[in-house]
DNA sequence: TCATCTATGTGAAAGCCTTCACAAAATAGG
DNA sequence: CCTATTTTGTGAAGGCTTTCACATAGATGA
């Protein structure tokens, strides 16, 4: 196999290997702007708190990347691993509640860099509903559910309150969109196809007590 | 074995089960709330999406709190497991990058309510410095070293640009902090007896990517 | 051209985590 | 008190992920 292509046959690729994929594409683009054309899965290893056994063996679920002797060429690594995440394109997204942490997102220059683009917001706050934020005016979430069917926004942000979380995605399910970001510290109930990430700050704090107060004496960055 | 104490000879507890008991803990506020009193592992699973055994065997390693045939008393395990992860107190946080990020967290209400008190702010922008956010001042980053250093601050959360936050981690790591809570999208290098969390959203992002490009049907929320 | 060196790609082994399956404990109802 | 029922707690099995270790391929330099 030379090459990664989705049309073959192949085996469940975990999402711990879906995740260092992220972490070697930013650890390429640091190296690329160092000017280096290629690297080892050593030096890749290092950058990222991994091993280079790891790095090998992840990449090499996908093809055959490197040359014996010299390491991976860098920019053609990145492009093939821009290629396997599918963000070698624009994703266009949608964000739900534009309150304290709506607005950062919405503010956050890089996402657009790296190709997610917040195209439109959406409110149930009367005086946030059609002021402009960064040249969007705010919609009414009243009307997301016509607003996104069969739009070319496929990935929704929701930054609204816990409490009405679930009432915002069971209408972004209804428009057929299949992937979601969430911040609300809740458990959403979607169907099967469809793909949620929750972002929960106050876990990974908690993790941080834990392990003060237990005194642990490695931390493994994932 | 009746009940988890830090003092006894336990073997590591992997950091899959530390999150889960976040997740148990969140589901049993949410339990307590509604009035019941018992709980079973099963009733648990559902709402985190987990199997029972696992409910039942992540919280084996503390002990056996449960009763057979009955399920769990909702307030006592909900109490026994804050204190394993040590949440039942106070915890003092000092946030360094009051932009849009750190705005947004120090706004956050619910933080304080679960014991993390954001209690010191610090910026190197001059037209931060000195004003308020919410009761507390901003203090220059230059004296955070000997601000955080044996202060009753043991939690710092970083929402500095990514170019700068490797310094401002040394300093925190000067101060003698052991617990950080990242938001630049680098990788920080810091001694083995110090923990980061990181909360990457780009990396979430690009999982949805890939989940969309590769059409899975399965997303397991963890 | 040949010898040496470097670093990949990958089966196999080791390690870790989850799921299974059931004995045991407790309830509930008569 | 006894039986049926429920649900825990947990060894063992199974499955998944990481690490090991080395044959292999190519680079480099003389
Ligand atoms: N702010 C933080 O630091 C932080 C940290 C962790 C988690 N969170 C979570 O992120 C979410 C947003 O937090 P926040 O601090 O930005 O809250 P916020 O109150 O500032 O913003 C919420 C926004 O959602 C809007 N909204 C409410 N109901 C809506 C609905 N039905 N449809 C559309 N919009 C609606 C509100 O008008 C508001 O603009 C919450 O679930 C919160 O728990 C926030
Ligand atoms: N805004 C987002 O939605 C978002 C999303 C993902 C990641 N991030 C990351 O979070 C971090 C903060 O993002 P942001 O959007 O809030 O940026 P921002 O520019 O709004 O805020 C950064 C803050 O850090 C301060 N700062 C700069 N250098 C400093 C130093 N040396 N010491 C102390 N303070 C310093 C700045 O004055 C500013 O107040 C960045 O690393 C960013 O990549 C942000």
């Amino acid at each position: 196999m030379d090459e990664y292509r989705e049309t073959e046959l192949k085996k469940r690729i975990s999402e711990s290997t879906i995740r260092r994929l992220s972490l070697y594409h930013r650890a390429l683009e640091t190296v690329e702007e160092n000017g280096k054309e290629t690297v080892s899965s050593k030096e890749l290893a290092k950058m990222e708190k991994l091993t280079p056994a790891q790095v090998r063996k992840d990449l090499s679920f996908f093809g055959s990347f490197g040359t014996r002797g010299l390491g991976y060429p860098v920019t053609d690594l990145k492009v093939k691993i821009a290629r396997i995440l599918g963000i070698d394109r624009i994703w266009n997204i949608a964000l739900v509640g534009v309150g304290n942490v709506g607005s950062a997102l919405v503010s956050y220059k890089e996402f657009a860099r790296q190709g997610f683009k917040i195209v439109k917001l959406f409110d149930n706050d009367q005086r946030k509903i059609g002021s402009n934020h960064k040249g969007i005016v705010v919609s009414d979430v009243k009307n997301i559910v016509s607003e996104l069917s069969g739009s070319e926004i496929e990935m929704v942000v929701v930054c609204v309150p816990g409490s009405v979380a679930q009432f915002v995605v069971d209408d972004i399910v209804k428009a057929g969109l299949r992937a979601i970001l969430n911040f609300a510290p809740i458990n959403l109930k979607v169907p099967d196809n469809v793909f949620v990430r929750n972002e929960n700050m106050a876990m990974e704090l908690e993790y941080l007590s834990y392990a003060l107060v237990n005194n642990h004496s490695k931390n493994r960055v994932k």
